[in-house]
DNA sequence: CAAAAAATCAGAACATGTTCTAAAAACAAA
DNA sequence: TTTGTTTTTAGAACATGTTCTGATTTTTTG
């Protein structure tokens, strides 16, 4: 009964597998329209009931494509870097190079994911997986405390928290269009310096501050007064 | 022809209030459910035609809900505090005090903002009204700059960003549940702490560190590990 | 293989945001 | 007051997320 793996959930799993596929592409071919159920039932040669038993709203297909098309735990790994602080920024960049290499496509799914109108209050994601996205952060800002650069006073999951949600304005700003693409990743990675620089020892502040100078530097080209229509400006 | 205010403009005046007036009662009334634009229609004694006629969209009218309820530029200026840092965190508790005092309402509120399902692409907001928030924020941040505290190599709106970053990222996880509205105001006054102590002088660090410790002993007592679902886990 | 269980399917149905049309009403201007 | 413009209205219509129903297919089980 545990481990059902009869010829059943195989279908079903194969059947997840092209729903999944073809809203994945569908979204990189239309940008975001004609992103509806009932099209993407087509594609995936499924009856428009069979999204809802298998995944429960349009919400749940969107982020199980998110999942499935971001593999950050695999390629974080390898990430050749020479200390915990500089870790953390070249996982940041590795992170938002998705966003940033395909915009629409992600922003597309952004904006999919922060539509609440269904009354499905499924979880939002498998859990497993975000455990583990948060794990990696956590283990990164831990080790930089463990190595001398972050002050112990200051829990690491609290700074966590802090970038988490840095992060979570800036891709709500971005996927609602007043964040453009070229500020998304030096806007967060500013962030990122500033909170770590709060939580920082004597010795981590210089290799903090060289992230903060170098992504000051990459967002120099835009003007300061283009922040239109935030959400968050309305406080 | 530009100050029309003729009889005409009074009604539409009037109709618009009564919009708002009737929206913000149904979301008073009947949490977030039962607010159509059909029911609101019938509430405010106007045809469905009517609210898409004057607002555009169901997101501008809530919009107008949230901009007529929120008074803080008006009552910010009252607040007396002893230093240009405490009157940052002051405006933060200000802020802030709406959403924890009337959650329910204000996270409906924020629900129906973040729905970006209609194609309408009109303005998020009236931009005198960001522009003047934004304004009060910017104006504090240069004068803790100003009093020595902040460090003049970071661009205040730099650090205002950063802010408006955490803000967005925390009111999004509220809004869609992963974060406890006891948790909201100490978790963004720790980011703002966070941000502003890494980009201040020595003078600024004490009093920021006061503000720290005590948002901490505020949130001391919820467990670490209840960050369930949060969108921007997801990374 | 036959019965039972589970899943899918086609299609209707419902709720809701939004748009459209024609008619009625309100207002401004002459 | 008459004429013309603007706005509202009632109601249909459309798109889309979601649910429901009954029939059909597929897999398991005995």
């Amino acid at each position: 009964m545990a481990d059902d793996l009869g010829k059943r959930e195989k279908a079903k799993a194969e059947r997840r597998l092209r729903i999944v596929r073809a809203a994945r592409d569908l979204i990189r071919e239309t940008g975001d329209t004609e992103l509806s159920m009932r099209t993407l039932a087509q594609r995936a040669e499924v009856s428009l009931s069979t999204p809802y038993n298998l995944f429960g709203s349009k919400r749940a297909v969107v982020l199980a494509v998110l999942e499935d098309v971001r593999d950050f735990a695999k390629r974080f790994p390898r990430l050749a870097v020479s200390n915990s602080i500089d870790r953390i920024f070249a996982a940041h960049d590795l992170a938002f190079g998705y966003y940033t290499s395909d915009p629409d496509f992600y922003r597309t799914l952004w904006r999919a994911l922060l539509n609440t109108t269904g009354p499905d209050e499924t979880g939002l994601s498998s859990p497993e997986r975000i455990d583990q996205t948060r794990a990696i952060w956590l283990g990164m800002v831990r080790a930089a405390c463990d190595d001398g650069f972050l002050g112990r006073d200051i829990p690491s999951h609290i700074v966590l928290q802090a970038m988490a949600h840095t992060t979570g304005g800036a891709l709500l700003s971005w996927a609602m269009g007043s964040l453009p693409t070229k500020e998304l990743t030096p806007s967060v990675g500013i962030g990122y310096a500033l909170i770590l620089k709060g939580a920082a020892m004597p010795a981590g502040a210089p290799l903090i501050d060289a992230h903060l100078s170098a992504y000051r530097a990459q967002r120099a080209t835009v003007n300061p007064a283009s922040l239109p229509n935030h959400v968050s400006e309305t406080l």
